[in-house]
DNA sequence: GAGTGGTCTAGACCACTGT
DNA sequence: CAGTGGTCTAGACCACTCC
């Protein structure tokens, strides 16, 4: 059993995921049709059945295509995303200080999660844990103390696929004026996590908010329901008070097939009388 | 040469993952140690080589291992991302209103691509190019128009990488008058591209940008030197103008492992008198 | 030169899908 | 049932790194 030397530089099974890929962005393989099977590949590229596997998991690997047992392998739809947006932190803080009834229309888990409530199972657990050395630093805190850890998750109750999921944390110091706000049975809580801040004397002054992205393990994609090829979006949203003090701290995760974060960032009016620009002047 | 029937319902090659990925989590394996040899695990697990290298490349797909001939693999280190702030888009507004010497402080390219000017070789392309059908529906102009595609790259000299990448588009009909807005050859720009529509008498009145993540290409992963199972994060910019008019998109891409997207919400303070929480009228 | 991981082959059994 | 892809084996050659 001789390997046959390579054609070219190119190791074969990057030579046929090479051609399969272009094939699909060329749109001559087109979303949800079949692929060539393996057999057909294998005697195209008078190969073995293994490098044509090879190179199926490589498009597999880079979310272009989906295969499973029984079925022919076929070209991955482009996935629909649903839009996040954020900034709407300055409404939610105008919204803390009206009646408990118009808080209500909006729930915690809601403004975190940005799915809205319907035919999903939602979960929230409270915890007190000691402040990891990395949350510690994000409060300026020794490490070790109390935080409020909550986690809130949603799960479609068929397929028990993950549909949300993000943690908070908040120092208990900060908010033992409030006991209610140590208690699970309370969510969702009307009017949000900005009105909770506020029963304990917080004004919110901004919100930092960072994304990064991570190739998830076999184990979150099976919980998520995701396929493979199809990363992770990660962010950590900083909420600071008016005296520049991080006051609480929130992970959420998204898959990247279905989600698009979007910010908008609004900009203030030059004044009415500004100089217009004159391009006879060559002022560039 | 019969397979052995496995001896669990998990495949062997996930469940040698699954035990290397749980030792590295652990941080039994940690960051820039070796793996054990694709020998040893084969004998541990008493399996083929083949079923190793499998489980060796779930872990690479993943981002956790590096391995390459030669060497044995290595458990990744951890990435240090840069943190890609935006929100100085009023402070960029701002800056277009003053006089050259003070807007040429900041370059075009550095506003858009977020890496310092040095040591790196940027390339500045300008095309015409008829519009696309999506982004015709990005400006709400028809099909084919004029836009002006302007490609924003730069490289590191001695690897060949890329370091940054973006395009951005603009209507022609937008900018005709101001030739020199057609001009490759005045890069950069003194005072970014807010200055740039400010000479053709555009006032912007908000950024909405989004956020998505993608797995690479073998192709895009030689292109910017990036190991497999990085993702890519992908932005797109929308520049609306006062008259909630679309006037620019751009698009930029990130590798995933060394980049930190850090958006911020700055919020208008509270009225002085605004009502203080009152615990004891329990207004939940 | 010994040891590492990368590529390839040929053959086998299995799980699942459709008819 | 035939056909699909998923898993596994055993053996081979190759490119590369390090001693």
């Amino acid at each position: 059993m001789r390997a046959e030397p390579a054609t070219g530089v190119l190791p074969v099974h990057h030579q046929i995921a090479n051609d399969l890929r272009e094939r699909i962005q060329s749109g001559e393989l087109r979303p949800g049709d079949r692929l060539p099977t393996i057999g057909a590949l294998q005697q195209a590229w008078s190969c073995a059945d293994g490098v044509v596997r090879e190179a199926l998991g490589v498009l597999r690997a880079e979310g272009l295509i989906t295969s499973s047992r029984g079925k022919p392998s076929t070209v991955r739809t482009p996935p629909t995303r649903a839009k996040l947006w954020t900034g709407f932190a300055q409404e939610q803080k105008d919204l803390a200080l009206r009646p408990r009834a118009e808080r209500a229309k909006r729930g915690a888990i809601e403004m975190i999660s940005g799915v809205p409530i319907e035919e999903v199972i939602p979960t929230t657990r409270y915890e007190i844990i000691p402040a990891s050395a990395e949350l510690a630093k994000e409060f300026s805190i020794p490490e070790g103390s109390d935080l409020c850890q909550r986690t809130y998750e949603m799960t479609e109750p068929k397929s028990g696929h993950r549909l949300s999921f993000s943690i908070s944390y908040i120092p208990v110091e900060l908010i033992h004026g409030n006991p209610d706000l140590l208690d699970e049975t309370k969510e969702p809580w009307p009017g949000g996590h900005t009105h909770q801040l506020y029963t304990v004397g917080i004004e919110l002054g901004k919100f930092v908010r960072s994304v990064i992205a991570e190739q998830p393990t076999a184990g979150d994609r099976q919980r998520w329901g995701m396929e493979e090829g199809i990363p992770m979006l990660r962010t950590r949203t900083q909420s600071i008070d008016i005296n520049d003090r991080v006051v609480e701290v929130s992970d959420a995760w998204y898959p990247a097939d279905r989600t698009e974060l979007v910010f908008t960032e609004t900009l203030t009016r030059w004044p009415e009388d500004h100089p217009r620009f004159d391009l006879e002047k060559g002022d560039l």
